[in-house]
DNA sequence: TGTACATCAGTGAACGCGCGTTCACTGATGTAC
DNA sequence: TGTACATCAGTGAACGCGCGTTCACTGATGTAC
């Protein structure tokens, strides 16, 4: 009541210089004519929020705004409904994904086994280092996304049967050289992935379950879903996947 | 202006008897002294949101009191968060699997190998038949739930144990019998759920992708994943659940 | 070389909506005497 | 038997908040002449 200073909104620098330069990060507009590189940054302000809380209902636009430092009124010229953000967010990680379960096939070329083991552990590493990413990615509904007219709406589809056909591939040169008994390779695959899926999936849902070994459990389930020959196994180059085998927490 | 009528609020039958009767159910209020009834009524009316929508986010206190036709206040009493909801539909509904499977498991006593494939099968069963109810079972993260002083607050934590525990003791029955060469039954139980709760949750997830029979999947993988010895198998009691073992859809 | 204008990447304030929550209340059922 | 009161199961209106969206705007960068 005694110092009523009549709102003054302004009133830059009464008390001293406001110094809020280091603490407020203040990120800079994109340069002129470049004004699509926000879509990314939106892609990636999901990611991290999504990285950061695995929880889907946490992505609103305003809470990607707030991540990225940006207004409401901009991000609505790219999507005016999260799950549009959401679905930009997983085609990219399941793009990642095969991109890395290609790069393991690649560098165990010439050795069925260990390619077949390689691929699944790039899925199965994936999931563990990053059980939040793996969430979102498959746990998410309608997958595949269908348009007004019935018609697949993908992205996300082919990823998935690519990423899916490195296994079928390095199981059938598996079965070729006479290291897996399967007589049903498609089916079998089919099992291998599911296995893999609710090997990170339910210990990193059920988290007071005295889980075993994961890693070795793993190994025993790709060998004895796909039929394969434990000495074909024993044999194999070991060292599987690019990534340190077994990163020591 | 001309004929305000002093608010008149109640003003009953102006227009004819309104005849709103068999339109809306119009809830009746529980008996006096039983108004704890609408604790169940909730938990009822949020299951039957998520298995409509299968989505956690569609489970709002004010959702959930339009679907059992009471106002928000009401619900205040009992519930002040969603996720409070969600976690009592969550224990209701894994202690109906832990149930099914206990019935199971009963209804093939002395048949081990019968008995094994019936408790899997329970779960498979349910996760099949109502997808959204499963999802929210096994999706949700933080199941075990921690209160404030780090102590795990579990109501489902004991119902999974005892879950769990059927599928060991069945497959330790297998052993005993020398129908299963698992030399890690409680690792090899392990796969098995994991592998189980892969085929449920992918499929229902992923609906673009050449599923093959998932049913004759189930019975392979569980046969591979546990040692099971084929003739074994092929000698099980055959109708091994207590449901019809495969509802044509 | 200027200068007027167009285009661009955003901001700031305000909106309507559904949410959880509050507060005083209503009307039926039980209970003391 | 009646009557005053207490308890109960809710309601109805209003609130503050975060959400997505709108509208007019600002200030920097490019372009025509």
């Amino acid at each position: 009541v005694a110092n009523t200073v009549k709102a003054s909104p302004p009133s830059p620098a009464e008390d001293g210089p406001v110094e809020k330069g280091p603490l407020e990060p203040k990120r800079q507009r994109n340069p002129w004519g470049q004004g699509d590189r926000l879509r990314d940054e939106i892609i990636d302000g999901a990611t991290a929020i999504l990285e950061r809380t695995g929880n889907e209902s946490s992505i609103t636009l305003r809470a990607v705004c707030r991540e990225i430092g940006v207004t409401p009124p901009s991000i609505s010229r790219f999507f005016t409904d999260p799950a549009q953000v959401i679905d930009l967010v997983v085609s990219r990680e399941l793009g990642q994904m095969r991109d890395s379960m290609a790069a393991a096939s690649e560098a165990n070329n010439g050795d069925p086994v260990a390619q077949l083991f390689a691929v699944i552990r790039a899925v199965y590493d994936l999931g563990r280092a990053h059980p939040n990413r793996y969430r979102v990615i498959f746990e998410r509904r309608f997958l595949p996304l269908w348009d007004e007219k019935g018609l697949v709406m993908t992205e996300t589809a082919p990823l998935i049967t690519e990423s899916f056909g490195l296994v079928v591939s390095a199981l059938t040169d598996c079965v070729a050289i006479g290291a897996s008994t399967s007589t049903d390779v498609f089916a079998d695959c089919v099992a291998v992935w599911c296995g893999v899926h609710g090997l990170v999936a339910l210990p990193s849902a059920i988290t007071t379950f005295p889980w075993p070994d994961l890693d070795n459990l793993l190994d025993k389930m790709v060998t004895r879903l796909t039929g394969l020959n434990p000495d074909a196994v024993a044999t194999a180059r070991k060292p599987s996947s690019q990534a340190p085998r077994r990163p020591a927490r």
